[in-house]
DNA sequence: TTGACATGAAACCAAAAGGTTTCTTATAAA
DNA sequence: TTTATAAGAAACCTTTTGGTTTCATGTCAA
């Protein structure tokens, strides 16, 4: 693959990726949760969960908090502004084909 | 909690995941073109970048107009939506955040 | 019709992703 | 101090992903 494209918001769409981790990001939003906690809630094994995570916080998508024999996985929505300000722009850009159309249906318009 | 089924975005977010297929995202709003155009913007084959299309399609970003023999791949941006908008919700709820730390720090409120 | 061109499709491959089990370590609690 | 609990880490497995090469098909142009 191009090496080239150094792409800051990829560790964050990478985490988007997968519909498990979406889910996290979900449960992390309502309260931060250890990792048992969370995969208590998911059909499948902690070290699974714990690797979601692993690239979750890649994504910085989450920080942890370390409390005793727990670590407390807090949600960090800030990060998600990267991938949301490139979705953004496309739907600026809807917006604007929109804007368009409706100045071409409207008639008068000069091409 | 887990029924990752009826999922809507999942195929948007698969989509999205991969730098490759974002730059023909950012290409195509610069306007429709066929598959060999793309192939000769990127260092790999025509092929692996048909297979980029393929993905694309499935999440309804791009959709084709057939013309003679060559496929005019054009972006379609209203089918990014669904990932916005699952996106912004973490952006209220961040600015929600933001401002709750905003009215603790100007101080006064009991709890 | 013949040939060139744009693309689809299939077979194949290496690496990454997503999961498991097992083992170790650190802390809390008895 | 002993035991139970929370979690990290490593080894391993299977499927998916991202790429390739090769070949087949349909359409434009001489």
């Amino acid at each position: 693959m191009p090496p080239h494209l150094s792409d800051p918001c990829q560790p964050v769409f990478r985490a988007l990726a997968d519909p498990t981790r979406r889910a996290i990001i979900s449960m992390l939003s309502r309260g931060p949760r250890p990792v048992g906690d969370i995969a208590a809630a998911f059909e499948m094994t902690r070290p699974a969960v714990a690797k979601h995570l692993a690239i979750l916080k890649e994504g910085g998508l989450i920080k942890v908090d370390i409390k005793g024999r727990e670590r407390i996985n807090r949600l960090n929505p800030a990060a998600l502004k990267s991938a949301a300000d490139w979705l953004n722009y496309f739907d600026r850009f809807w917006d604007d084909r929109l804007e368009q159309l409706k100045q071409a249906v409207e008639g008068d318009q000069s091409s």
